[in-house]
DNA sequence: CTACCGCGTGTTTTT
DNA sequence: CACGCGGTAG
C-alpha cells in the first residue's frame, strides 16, 4: 500500500499500523474514525497478508455499515467485499439463522419490531388479568428490554424481583419470552440474547465463531451494552485482535441499555490494550470546536480530551431567541436563505436538528410555505407504515405459519366481517390443541370452531392457499408481494376507499413491491426470508438520498456520525433539551442530554446557529420557554451578538374550516411569488417569505438583508423585483 | 358480532 | 392534534 504515513497523521498512523490485539481507540469528534478504521482493515489485508474472510467489522447502524463498506471497497478497489460488516443485530441474526436449533427454534423465524411486541405485551396484559399497576405496556417492554441487554433471564429476573411492581414486570416477561417462543419469533433485543446464549452453552460453536473470524473491528464502542460486550468478548476468545473505536462522549444511547463503562473499563477487560486518541477535529472550525468542548466540560467522569483543528477560527455561533416555534421556522428559513445566496451553499448543506419528533411539524410550516425543499428522516418510518406491515404480514405467515402476531394482523384487513369475537374463538380452539392460529383457521373452514362463520373464514384461508402455491412454486419476490395486494383485497379496497390517504398508502405498497424487486437485483439468491430480516432491521435513516437537494430535519440522535457546513439546534429551551420530565431530571440523564448536545454542535462544520423559543406549545399546553441551560455553558466568546428575533407572527386569526361547510378560498392572485428576490427603496434587497391576504390587503413577509424581518403591504411598498 | 363514531388521553431519543 | 380505545347502533 502506498504511502500511509502521508494520508494519515501520526495518531492515525499509529492506531492503523498498531499490531492485531487489543486497541481502543479514542476518536474524538470529526477525527476520521472510519477513515482509521477502513485503513488498519486495509492494512490488515495488505500488509499483513490477513485473510479478510476472517475480519469481522461490526457497527451500530445500517448507515455506518454501509458507508464502511462503501469506503472499503474504493479503499481496497474491489468490486465485492471479500470481508463482513454489519450490524450487531444482523450479526446476530445470521448466526441465528444457523443455530436456531440449539435454542429449540424453528426455521424461518420471524423478527418482532416494537409495536409487535408491545402488541404481545398488551395480548399477555389481558389474558393474564394482570393489573399492570399504573404500568403501560411500551414501559413494561422497556424493562424487559433492559433486562435482555444485561442478560437476565425472565425466571432469573422474577426470582430476585423484591418490588411489586417487579414481580409482576417478572411474570410479564416469563410469559413474554414463552409466546415469542410459540410465534417462533425473535424481538430486536433477542437477536444478541440469544447468540450469547448460545456461546455461553455451546463451546464448539462458539470455538467456530473465533476461529472464523479472527480480527474485530468494533465501532462506536461507547455505544454497545452489556450483551453486546459480552458477544465481543466472547469473540474475542484468547487471540484478543479486538480493535474498538468509540467517544465516550457521544454516548447518547444509555436509555437503550448502552452501557458506557465499556469503553471505559476497556484497559481492565482487555489487559495489555493500547490506546490510541484522535484529537485532531477535521470537521469544524475553531469557534464551533471550542463552543462544544466547553460545553462537555461540564461533565464528570469522562476521559478528558482536547480537540483541536487547523481549520481557522471561522464563524461564531448564532443564538437566536424567537417569540414562538411558528417564529422559529421563520427565522430559519430567513437565515438559510442568506447563508445559501451569500456562501453560494446548497439546501443539502443544511441540517435543522431537534430533540423530538414532535417538534419537526411546526420546523417544517415554514419550509413548506417558502418552498424549500427539505426532507424528515425518521420519525414514522417507511417499513412501519401500517400498510407496509400489512403485506408484509401475509408474507411473514407464508413463511413461518406460527406467526399468530401476523396472522392476527391480517385475518380482517381488508375487511372480511371476521371480528375480535370470532379471533379469540379460534385462538382459543388452537391454543388448547396446541395448533398456531392460522391452522386453527382452516379447521375452522371445515366447521371444528364453534359459533364461527365459516364462509368468512374461508374467504381468508383461500386466499392464503393461493399464495402458498404461488411461494411453493419459487415465484420471485416482488411478483409475490404484487399478488399478495392483489389476491388479498387490499388493493381493491383502497382504490374503492379514494381518499387522499388511501393514495398515498397505494403508492408506499408499489413502492413495497419496487423496493422488492431492487432487493432481488441486488441479491439474486435472496429467499423471502432474508428480504424479511433486511426490512426489520433497516430504518428510515438508511434510505437519506444523498442525491436529492434538500435540507436534512432529523433528530438529534439521528445526527450522529454525519456532518453538515451549516447546523440549527432548535427548541433550546429548558425542559425541551434538556428534556426533563416531571420537572426532575437525574444527573446522569442529564449528562446524556449534554453530551446529544455535544453531538448535535459537533455536526457542524462552518456554522452553527442555536435556537429557542420564548414561548412554545408543547403538550397541549402553552408554556413560557427559558433558555435552555446549554446556551449558558456556551463561552461569550465563541458567540455572536445576540440576535433577538420576537416578531409575533402567529396573532393573525386562525381560519375554522371544521364549523359548517367546508369553504375554498380562491387561489388568490398574488404580486411575488414566496422566494421570490425583491428591491425596497429603503430596505434594499430581499426575499419575500411568506404571503397573506391579496389584492388591496396583500402584505408580504420579507426578509431584508440590511434590517431583517419585516411585514409590507404591497400596495404601499412599492417594490420591484430584483 | 361487527362497524362506526365520538370521546379522552398523552408525546424522548431507536437497533 | 392524532391516535387508540370503548361504547353503541345496526
Amino acid at each position: 500500500m502506498l504511502s500511509l504515513k502521508d494520508k494519515l497523521n501520526p495518531k492515525q498512523y499509529e492506531a492503523v499500523a498498531c499490531p492485531p490485539g487489543p486497541l481502543l481507540i479514542f476518536a474524538g469528534a470529526g477525527s476520521g474514525k472510519t477513515r482509521v478504521l477502513t485503513y488498519r482493515i486495509a492494512f490488515m489485508i495488505k500488509q499483513l497478508g490477513i485473510n479478510p474472510g476472517e475480519i469481522l467489522a461490526v457497527t451500530f447502524t445500517n448507515k455506518a455499515a454501509q458507508e464502511m463498506r462503501e469506503r472499503l471497497l474504493k479503499l481496497l478497489d474491489m468490486e465485492y467485499l471479500p470481508l463482513l460488516v454489519l450490524t450487531f443485530h444482523s450479526f446476530g441474526a445470521r448466526i441465528l439463522r444457523e443455530y436456531y436449533e440449539v435454542i429449540s427454534y424453528k426455521k424461518n423465524f420471524s423478527i418482532y419490531d416494537e409495536d409487535e411486541s408491545i402488541g404481545i405485551i398488551k395480548g399477555i396484559c389481558k389474558d393474564l388479568q394482570i393489573e399492570e399497576g399504573g404500568l403501560k405496556p411500551s414501559a413494561i417492554k422497556h424493562y424487559i428490554s433492559r433486562a435482555k441487554d444485561e442478560m437476565i433471564d425472565p425466571v432469573e429476573y422474577a426470582e430476585s424481583a423484591n418490588l411489586h411492581r417487579q414481580k409482576i414486570i417478572g411474570q410479564i416477561y416469563i410469559e413474554y419470552q414463552k409466546r415469542l417462543r410459540l410465534h417462533n419469533g425473535f424481538d430486536f433485543d433477542d437477536l444478541i440474547y440469544w447468540p450469547v446464549k448460545i456461546f455461553d452453552g455451546h463451546p464448539d460453536i462458539l470455538q467456530f465463531y473465533r476461529r472464523h473470524f479472527k480480527h474485530l473491528l468494533i465501532d462506536e464502542y461507547q455505544d454497545t451494552s452489556i450483551s453486546q460486550y459480552q458477544m465481543v468478548k466472547h469473540l474475542a476468545g484468547e487471540h484478543k485482535s479486538v480493535t474498538v473505536v468509540g467517544d465516550d462522549d457521544q454516548s447518547i444511547y444509555g436509555w437503550r441499555g448502552a452501557d458506557i463503562t465499556n469503553i471505559l473499563n476497556f484497559e481492565r477487560d482487555f489487559p495489555g490494550a493500547k490506546v490510541v486518541k484522535l484529537e485532531q477535529n477535521y470537521r469544524s472550525t475553531q469557534n464551533i470546536l471550542s463552543a462544544a468542548s466547553a460545553l462537555i466540560a461540564n461533565n464528570l467522569g469522562r476521559k478528558s480530551k482536547a480537540l483541536w483543528t487547523s481549520l481557522g477560527e471561522g464563524q461564531r455561533i448564532k443564538v437566536i431567541e424567537c417569540s414562538d416555534a411558528e417564529s422559529e421556522s421563520l427565522s430559519l428559513v430567513e437565515q438559510l436563505t442568506h447563508l445559501r445566496k451569500s456562501e453560494g451553499l446548497k439546501y443539502s448543506d443544511f441540517a435543522v436538528l431537534y430533540r423530538t419528533n414532535a417538534q419537526s411539524r411546526s420546523l417544517e410550516d415554514g419550509f413548506r410555505t417558502s418552498g424549500i425543499p427539505y426532507i424528515i428522516v425518521g420519525g414514522l418510518r417507511f417499513y412501519e407504515r401500517m400498510e407496509i406491515k400489512d403485506i408484509l404480514a401475509y408474507l411473514k405467515i407464508l413463511v413461518n405459519p406460527d406467526d399468530n402476531i401476523s396472522t392476527q394482523r391480517i385475518i380482517n384487513v381488508p375487511r372480511r366481517g371476521i371480528g375480535d369475537v370470532s379471533i379469540d374463538y379460534i385462538a382459543n380452539y388452537s391454543r388448547e390443541r396446541n395448533l398456531n392460529l392460522l391452522t386453527g383457521c382452516y379447521h375452522a373452514t371445515e366447521g371444528k370452531v364453534d359459533g364461527i362463520p365459516a364462509p368468512k373464514i374461508k374467504e381468508f384461508t383461500k386466499i392464503i392457499d393461493k399464495l402458498s402455491k404461488l411461494i411453493d412454486s419459487g415465484e420471485p419476490l416482488a411478483s409475490l408481494l404484487a399478488k399478495i395486494i392483489e389476491l388479498s383485497g387490499y388493493e381493491a379496497s383502497l382504490v374503492a376507499e379514494a381518499t387522499p390517504q388511501s393514495e398515498t398508502r397505494l403508492d408506499n405498497i408499489k413502492e413495497l413491491v419496487d423496493g422488492a424487486a431492487e432487493f432481488e437485483n441486488r441479491t439474486p439468491d435472496a429467499t423471502p426470508e432474508q428480504f424479511l430480516e433486511e426490512v426489520a432491521l433497516i430504518t428510515d435513516m438508511d434510505r437519506r438520498d444523498p442525491n436529492s437537494d434538500a435540507v436534512t430535519m432529523m433528530t438529534l440522535h439521528g445526527a450522529k456520525g454525519l456532518e453538515f457546513p451549516v447546523v440549527f439546534i432548535t427548541g433550546l429551551e429548558e425542559g425541551l433539551f434538556p428534556l426533563i420530565r416531571d420537572g426532575q431530571i437525574a444527573p446522569k440523564d442529564l449528562e446524556e442530554e449534554r453530551r446529544l448536545m455535544y453531538v448535535g454542535m459537533t455536526r457542524a462544520q462552518r456554522h452553527l446557529y442555536l435556537t429557542h423559543c420564548r414561548y412554545r406549545r408543547h403538550f397541549n399546553r402553552s408554556f413560557f420557554g427559558k433558555a435552555s441551560r446549554f446556551l449558558s455553558e456556551i463561552p461569550e466568546n465563541t458567540l455572536d451578538d445576540a440576535y433577538v428575533d420576537l416578531k409575533p407572527i402567529s396573532n393573525r386569526p386562525k381560519t375554522k374550516l371544521r364549523e359548517g361547510r367546508y369553504e375554498f378560498e380562491a387561489e388568490p392572485k398574488r404580486s411575488f411569488a414566496i422566494g421570490a428576490d425583491v428591491y425596497h427603496q429603503k430596505f434594499g434587497y430581499g426575499v419575500i417569505l411568506g404571503i397573506e391576504g391579496n389584492g388591496e390587503n396583500e402584505i408580504v413577509t420579507i426578509s431584508f438583508s440590511s434590517v431583517g424581518r419585516k411585514k409590507l403591504m404591497v400596495k404601499m411598498a412599492g417594490l420591484k423585483p430584483a
